[in-house]
DNA sequence: TATGAATGAGCGTTCATTCAT
DNA sequence: TATGAATGAACGCTCATTCAT
């Protein structure tokens, strides 16, 4: 059985294959085997769209990483709600990364298993790094606005977002961490 | 030429040249024949002390860890020194991680190779992972003896644990980076 | 130099290729490597086919014996002979059953070697317990017949497929073996 | 923990534990470090007293094969026995060889495991050949005395020996096997 | 474009054997 | 004589990658 698609939907669909199947077993433990067989395709056939099996996975975790993104962002960016709001909005937005709207809420499951805990840590650190310039816009804003007293906004750009990452990431079933942590940089802050 | 050693002394001396070659060149790359020629041994060897390489892994980087950990608390628990100046200092100890006074100076420059990337995070959660009880603790203390005002001290020490890494990890030739979390942590905690 | 050819034809080639080695070298001491230099493949493509060594040594020696079976069954269940004829053949058919009229022609000589003794060993077994129903199967005829008189024709069939094996197994060079075997049933069951 | 012992003692005891081992694991799954565990020696040791572990093997095997025959032997040279009640006894004798009345008691059991089919079809085999000439011998005399009619007692020596041990490595749990093949053998030859 | 049979380098691991003590 | 740490060759097996079809 032989169906020709359109090379960029192919390409996209090769992403969305290895995806789930790297988040599922793992860097090491997937084989382009596995990921072909996802995708009821050859193995060859992936090879016509990337170079290497690293190709593959980085182009994956980065795909990903962006999607979580531009969805998390498009609440962010906003104009209309205050600072106030937008910072503490944010760490409710990415605790939900893993639930998108679309349909790739089969994916929400497999972040649970125990061999995607290293591609979990990898996504996030991912995240983490695209998203610290956008808060330090934010907080540059709110610190020229007179909004809150800051000395370096990157430094807490970084501070803010590995930290809220680092609560998550360790309270993974407290219903609460969301509030716990929006209570804290209410304090921290003087909001 | 067979050289035969106490093996508590054998098992160390392989656990320290796995931490090398881990470092530089990560998990999947690295080989037990690397790692055996490092040492100027027969793989065979490895696998009389330890039952596979992932046993070896974990092993090195745990040890690794705790020393880190040890050395870095040994300041920390000093009780002659108030919350702030422990607090404060914490971020420096952190940074300094990798220039231990002992023989494992050599380690220092590894953490820079590009094949590290995943190692060295996997080093830092771990560390992070061990450290926040401590600094749970400190908050606590700080806390009930009116020092500081905070909510919640373990969501506190996950956000400031986490918050520091994040900082570190991204500013690793900035010279200042210390300071400016010092600054930083100062001004959130009103100190 | 890659040829490739039809699957089923492949799994068949390699287990006449393990076939050999096995019978040469016996289990242990042939490895993938040497089957697949026999063939001129590559060791990867015989784990295309089977899932380990023991997998072909097993299916080798089940298809060999098999095959023995069914070319000596083939006369053996020749209806228009009588039960003297049957019995009396089959020991002549046993002791051919290495001289295949087909391309098995070459294997003929490898069961001298002295590493093939564990595979000819399990070789025999494996047939005297597939022959067993038949010949038990004959015996009840016969007694029904009253041909011969027994009382219990499954523990014959077990004495006489054995013992049959044992002489034959020990008077390899004897060119008289069948003939012997023949008088010593003819005594035996009053033929 | 250093024991010295005389050469001989020391060479027999190894025989022993390795004879053990090789029973439940098998030759293959068998290492030099299980059988030195067993006896509480190192491997060292068994290299002093044998050159291989393929020599080790064939001692125990030997001499278990030996060991056995011995004490079947004792009760069937009893000249005072009539050659049908020899004949009879010997197939119950052989039935119980795992049965020693020495120390080998608890080999007994070992015989039942997975592992050690080969083992004993090995041991059979070796045993079987080693019986064949008594058998011989005795038939031989029973044919010069008239007991019997027969034409070649080596044929029927081997026959009854094979034969006798096919029934009993197919009729195991059946505890009236042995009464089967003295009715058998009563009506074969005529007793 | 697509398939999947075939390759082959390389891995983790085992273990009989050796030898410094 | 006895130990057991050390060796190193070899094995079974995996899998990213290639290529004939």
């Amino acid at each position: 059985m032989r169906t020709v698609k359109d090379p960029d939907v192919r390409k996209q669909e090769i992403l969305k294959g290895a995806l789930k199947v790297f988040a599922i077993k793992g860097y090491d433990k997937t084989t382009i085997t596995d990921i072909a067989r996802e995708l009821g395709i050859s193995q060859g056939l992936c090879y016509r769209y990337y170079a290497s099996k690293e190709e593959i996975y980085d182009a994956a975790l980065e795909e990903y990483a962006n999607y979580i993104l531009t969805s998390n962002l498009k609440r962010f960016n906003d104009d209309n709600r205050s600072f106030k709001e937008k910072i503490l909005s944010y760490a409710g937005n990415l605790k939900e990364y893993r639930k998108p709207e679309t349909d790739n809420e089969e994916l929400y499951e497999l972040f649970h298993g125990q061999n995607s805990q290293k591609f979990h840590d990898q996504l996030m650190m991912n995240i983490a790094g695209k998203l610290v310039p956008y808060i330090a816009e934010e907080l540059k804003k709110a610190k020229e606005s007179g909004e809150i007293t800051i000395s370096d906004p990157d430094t807490y750009a970084y501070f803010f977002v590995y930290g809220q990452i680092g609560v998550l990431l360790n309270t993974q079933h407290d219903p609460n961490s969301v509030k716990k942590i929006q209570d804290m940089l209410i304090e921290l802050l003087n909001l």
